[in-house]
DNA sequence: TGCCAGGCCCTCTTTAGGGCCTT
């Protein structure tokens, strides 16, 4: 099988009407940025109308209010489109566990699957930030001075966030293990790890 | 009316509790 490398693959922030899928919560906005070799190459983001209001909360978090999502297009028109940009690559989410069951419930709503595995920005900078004050995006995205004028808990900004933090935690995996390529399963394999010993766990995966 | 997530991780742990993260 072909060697699939950890700065290859498609970054993805959702916004949502709330926290769960399983309580009903939809997707209202998609941010996505296609990183190769560790560069942006392509980016995805849309509004999508989840045919109901959100709340004052979700418009006051997001911004996202229910006038800008009154002339989107539904959800399953979004959905459709960003499958088709997504194809087969990898996925990383900040939180994945969140993303990952918008993605899922969306894309089930329109009979779609997807191939690409999903790596975790959060999980993995607990091992390789362990000394980050907190291990919200905004905090890491200071902390490793990767800010960006922008507007927080919108999606394509915090996607891009998302990868540059991710550009950041193969940089600092690279020099501490002294190797060019990162694979995605040496990321997974890191992310696993407690954070005393993921650098054993590493070093023991590449040998 | 009343309810309201869930997976990860630490520790004063494993017969559990609570904080962190995402919207």
């Amino acid at each position: 099988m072909e060697t699939q490398f950890a700065d290859d693959l498609v970054v993805l922030d959702f916004e949502t009407t709330g926290l769960s899928p399983d309580n009903g919560d939809r997707a209202i906005e998609i941010g996505a940025v296609r990183l190769r070799k560790g560069k942006p190459v392509d980016t995805f983001q849309a509004l999508m109308n989840p045919g109901r209001r959100v709340n004052s909360f979700i418009e006051q978090y997001t911004g996202i209010t229910n006038r800008m999502l009154q002339s989107a297009a539904p959800n399953a028109e979004v959905m459709e489109a960003f499958w088709q940009f997504l194809g087969d690559d990898n996925l990383l989410a900040h939180n994945a566990s969140f993303d990952k069951k918008f993605l899922d419930s969306e894309l089930s709503l329109i009979n779609r699957n997807y191939a690409g595995q999903f790596a975790c920005s959060l999980l993995t900078s607990r091992r390789v930030f362990s000394d980050a004050p907190n291990h919200r995006l905004g905090t890491l995205v200071s902390y490793k001075n990767l800010n960006e004028s922008g507007d927080f808990h919108r999606a394509l900004f915090d996607a891009q966030m998302t990868a540059k933090l991710w550009v950041s935690l193969l940089g600092e995996v690279r020099a501490n293990l002294a190797v060019d390529d990162i694979d995605f399963d040496l990321m997974q394999c890191i992310s696993k790890a407690s954070k005393r010993d993921w650098l054993v766990k590493a070093k023991q995966h590449i040998n």
